[in-house]
RNA sequence: CGCGGGGUGGAGCAGUCCGGUAGCUCGUCGGGCUCAUAACCCGAAGGUCGUCAGUUCAAAUCUGGCCCCCGCAACCA
């Protein structure tokens, strides 16, 4: 009963859109560990969740016409099914808008308050009237209101406060003295370089929207996201609530799995926050990389959102799971391409392991019926095999426990390559040929079959579904598939008995799926029945229908572009200075990815005159270029004009 | 000097912390095998490891400068 426990985390996701790639990246690696020491003994408590208040939860619930209840119950009930679909095997799913979490960062909040380090402040910033919108000094463009670029006015705001700034010194003392704490390493240094900048006082209380938990004793404030979210993975263990009683078992944590944008808030604020309330600080936080979509970080903007619902039902749920976790080393960044993944599908699963697989139960299906005798003759071209397969579980484990889920599958692999030659090596089919060979040639395939259970087994993490129907075609017995079993070779029964079973990864016709994607794109996730739609959808629907009066309120001008530089400092930003027919006017554009400044100049085009100035990287910008998107990169082009026409004409 | 990551055969990556034979997958070319999912096995071609300098018996690896790419940051007009 006293099993060794194991409490591994997710982020909590902000529901705000549906769930991408990404988010299921860090949710399967995270299964995967978790279902890896569940086989290993451990006691595992695996939660995920979702964080769903503020303000932006607010607005979108807003402009969808519903309840933010309302609007995040609906995008939760997509998450559920996601995880489903993908064979997420959590041991809870906390909401911060469940009652239990609610009643307990109430309490948090007031216990940090009484102690001393939650105070009551002033948040001193900008505020424009006009915008009725709130800015710190760091927000302002050009000392102005970023939105609307007219000034602003010093104002206050009461908040609360937490006095993270005390635990600057505290947190560096934890990298020194705790350097697993936080992982990889380079992850380290940027945490280090951030607080050494100086820490501030978190605000922990906005009076600015309503959606969140009201602070108890003081109601029109709210908490902010920190003592909210972080905090979420003590409430999920019965913290401060009576809904659970595992807190005594499972805290501290072993492992928060998190994305790299959200390390500093696990490695700074949440150990702040647990050394205030005098409670035990997780054994380690582990930064992630990101998947990159060719090259570029995915984005809405960019329209290279990867759908991972799309990917299960067309590749196979096991395949992404396989894909995700063997291609990108879990710390770095990595380069998403469907290319990457129909490759690694056929070259990995389908050639390497699935044809193993059948290759080898069909012959034992076509030499002895289905079942070995037990008669064996070894042979020292055996050993090589013989010794990598039965050292597996111990090379697997090593890279595991350092989160290497690459470097395990990389290990399990060598072993599933080092069987294929070995069936080269031995030529089964000539040793049939002979009957006093059998009892070798048995042998043979029984060395085959125990490197494939061996495999399996360490690849049940992985891909529960595939690795269970492997061994179902193996015959094995429930105790000739755990863990236990893989430590060493000759695990399975001498007379196993194989079962046909189906093909488990189909190749992939690399052309016809790249030329199918291709006719999707460029939403190259579209579902092929919704192909149609989608297509149509990549022409923005049709704005709100105005007046001629209306247009005339918008101003184009045809203005000639006389100089053209980069702005200082800037990457994405051209200075264009035009001539309008008017004495001449400045824009600024962000186009200098795709249009080098020689390309402009000389050239005539179309401005929005009227525009309210804007200042970008200090520069300002006296209206906008007409330009038409291309691609889905962002990339555009600029709308030139006949020169026929004079500058300072006014388009209608 | 804003912060961070990276530049290794045609493509994508590992190796860099703890210097010592440059490795993997895909692709190309040649060969083998026929049990298997046109799969599997062997071999070959192809890299002065971004660049310059330094440390060293020895540098992809350590140190410094520079160039380029990517992400973040209040540059999405």
């Amino acid at each position: 009963m006293d099993k060794k426990t194991f409490y591994i985390t997710t982020p909590i996701y902000y529901p705000s859109d549906k769930l991408h790639i990404g988010h299921s990246y860090c949710t399967v690696a995270t299964d995967t560990m978790a279902r890896y020491k569940r086989m290993s003994g451990y006691d595992v408590m695996f939660l995920t969740g979702t964080d769903e208040h503020g303000q932006k939860i607010e607005e979108r619930a807003k402009a969808a016409g519903v309840t933010p209840q309302q609007f995040v119950d609906n995008i939760v009930e997509g998450i559920h099914k996601l995880w489903n679909l993908m064979n997420i095997q959590n041991d809870r799913f906390i909401r911060t808008t469940d009652d239990y979490h609610m009643e307990s960062v109430s309490k948090i909040f007031k216990e940090l308050y009484d102690r001393g380090d939650i105070y009551k402040g002033a948040y001193k910033g900008k505020y424009c009237t006009p915008c009725e919108s709130f800015w710190t000094e760091s927000q302002l463009v050009d000392g102005k209101c970023p939105d609307c670029g007219r000034e602003v006015k010093d104002a206050e705001e009461e908040a609360y406060f937490f006095r993270l700034s005390h635990y600057a010194d505290k947190i560096l003392k934890l990298y020194e003295e705790r350097p697993e704490f936080l992982t990889p390493m380079s992850r380290v240094n940027e945490m280090k370089a951030f607080i050494n900048q100086g820490l501030e006082d978190l605000c922990v209380s906005r009076t600015t929207f309503t959606w969140g938990i009201p602070v108890e004793f003081d109601p029109k404030h709210v908490v902010y996201v920190w003592v909210d979210a972080l905090t979420n993975y003590i409430t999920a263990l019965g913290y401060g609530n009576e809904k659970y009683d595992d807190y005594d078992r499972f805290w501290p944590a072993d492992v928060h799995f998190v994305g790299k944008e959200i390390v500093r808030f696990h490695a700074i604020i949440w150990p702040a926050l647990l050394m205030a309330l005098d409670l035990p600080l997780p054994k380690r936080v582990y930064g992630h990389g990101w998947l990159m979509f060719d090259g570029g970080k995915m984005s809405k903007s960019k329209g290279n959102v990867v759908d991972p619902v799309v990917l299960c039902e067309r590749y196979g749920v096991d395949a992404i799971r396989y894909f995700l976790l063997r291609e990108f080393p879990f710390g770095s960044d990595g380069n998403f391409s469907n290319e990457a993944l129909i490759n690694r599908i056929n070259a990995d699963l389908a050639n390497d392991l699935g044809n193993l697989v059948s290759r080898t139960t069909a012959m034992v299906g076509k030499y002895f019926g289905g079942t070995l005798p037990v008669e064996r003759v070894a042979d020292p071209m055996d050993k090589e095999l013989l010794e990598l397969a039965g050292g597996l579980r111990k090379r697997y484990a090593a890279q595991m426990e350092e989160f290497a889920f690459q470097n395990g599958l990389m290990e399990i692999f060598k072993v599933i390559s080092r069987a294929n030659k070995y069936i080269d090596e031995t030529a089964p089919w000539v040793l049939a040929k002979d009957e006093a060979n059998l009892p070798r040639l048995a042998t043979v395939l029984y060395n085959l079959l125990e490197c494939v259970r061996i495999s399996a087994v360490l690849l049940t993490p992985f891909m529960p579904d595939s690795a269970e129907k492997i061994l179902d075609m193996l015959g094995a017995t429930a105790e000739e598939r755990d863990w236990e079993s893989a430590e060493s070779f000759g695990g399975l029964r001498k007379n196993a008995t194989v079962v046909k079973g189906e093909n488990l990864f189909p190749r992939i016709d690399m052309e016809k799926e790249m030329a199918e994607l291709a006719a999707a794109a460029p939403v190259v996730e579209a579902p092929c029945e919704a192909q149609k739609e989608q297509e149509k959808a990549e022409i923005s629907p049709l704005a709100e229908p105005i007046t001629l009066k209306e247009f005339g309120l918008t101003d184009l001008r045809v203005c000639k572009v006389v100089e053209c530089t980069m702005v200082p400092k800037a990457k994405k930003l051209l200075l264009l200075k035009l001539d309008d027919g008017m004495g001449g006017r400045q824009i600024v554009s962000s186009i200098a990815k795709w249009y080098q400044p020689e390309d402009l100049i000389g050239k005539k085009i179309i401005i929005i005159a009227n525009l309210a100035p804007a200042v970008f990287c200090g520069v300002e910008s006296q209206g906008m270029l007409l330009a038409g998107d291309v691609g889905t990169e962002g990339a555009c082009k600029v709308i030139f004009v006949d020169e026929a026409v004079a500058c300072g004409t006014r388009i209608h």
